[in-house]
DNA sequence: TGAGATTAGTTTCATATGAAACCAATTCCA
DNA sequence: TGGAATTGGTTTCATATGAAACTAATCTCA
């Protein structure tokens, strides 16, 4: 038995973007307390700030800070990262990591070779230069990190973690927006 | 004084993007537990399955609905939307405002009529067609949200709730990420 | 074997985006 | 007043993006 039901639970405080006015009046969502745009926005907002931090002191995309990250924490001896686990790794899609990597191939931060056991593949590794450029990123990013969550209690990290997790796990599962009582096509 | 000073915090529950190898060692970042990109994850996945479904389903772009959002929550008689208001509501910039509402204009699901006391402006209304869809997604939209945080329980929505506020707050102003030490330019 | 299916990665093409320049109407003051 | 500064909104231009087509190497199994 599912708990509360189907009731709605706009009881003001709640975020969800239901207004008063339900099934019979006309139907109103508020835009600023609806779930999907308010996490665009908050991940926009972060995005922006960083890309543009990313940009002026390093020179890097955000595509090319998530390659960096990624082989940063993988490459190197015994290691074999290619472009594929770079894209699983980094939730980007092949075409992205593709530009990425030769932007950053181009400017000195990434060394490809092709991986002698299977010659479709290359292994990817950072750089003497590409790796200075890491050590130098990395501080920066944990310690804006660590600011943006300043404020927060231990209890509401930890909640944060959670629900993140959580969401995006849903997020993968639910079946996208559809007409309500429509069936389907 | 500080609480616990600037020890490491990842005590491996924590998604705090640090790594074992803190000072001295070789600085690593775990990048799927570093929150500007898990939350980039999380609202570019939920961002793609609603796009995919407003333009499937009603032919609309994210932008077009956030206007289209505005729109139905605030025109009327008695209001006076122009596309800067739209722009202020939607955190979009106002050239992305211009294109979306020049395409249902088109589309004939926006009419817009120039502000007779102040001639650079021009007040924004959902024509009848606009509003027929605007009440079709709008149901769609709730159940969407509603899907996505079923698992929840009471507590951890309102924790969502109220940590995307603080966090929106706190990503406007905290400083973007700079070389840790560095002095300003 | 060797022809079709698969996988790794790149290129093409059409669209989306945003910064900056732009136009027009309005406001601010000297 | 009347010109500079501001505001509302659009257009331009250069870049970013992703789906789909493509190339090349590898795998599959009749």
């Amino acid at each position: 038995m599912q708990d509360s039901g189907e009731g709605m639970e706009t009881d003001g405080t709640s975020w969800i973007g239901a207004a008063p006015g339900g099934p019979g009046g006309r139907p109103v969502l508020r835009l600023e307390a609806f779930l999907p745009y308010r996490l665009s926005v908050l991940a926009n907002t972060i995005s922006h700030a960083v890309a543009e931090a990313y940009r002026e002191r390093f020179g890097l995309t955000v595509p090319e800070w998530r390659v960096m990250a990624t082989l940063g924490e993988f490459d190197g001896p015994g290691a074999a990262v290619t472009a594929n686990a770079v894209a699983a790794h980094t939730a980007m899609d092949k075409v992205q990591v593709s530009r990425a990597i030769s932007r950053m191939i181009q400017a000195g931060l990434v060394a490809r070779v092709t991986d002698p056991g299977d010659r479709r593949r290359s292994i990817l590794t950072l750089t003497e230069a590409g790796r200075g450029i890491y050590e130098r990123i990395v501080p920066a990013a944990l310690d804006y990190e660590r600011r943006l969550v300043a404020g927060l209690s231990e209890t509401e990290r930890a909640c944060l973690a959670r629900l993140i997790d959580t969401l995006t796990d849903r997020a993968t599962q639910t079946a996208p927006p559809r007409e309500v009582g429509a069936e389907g096509p």
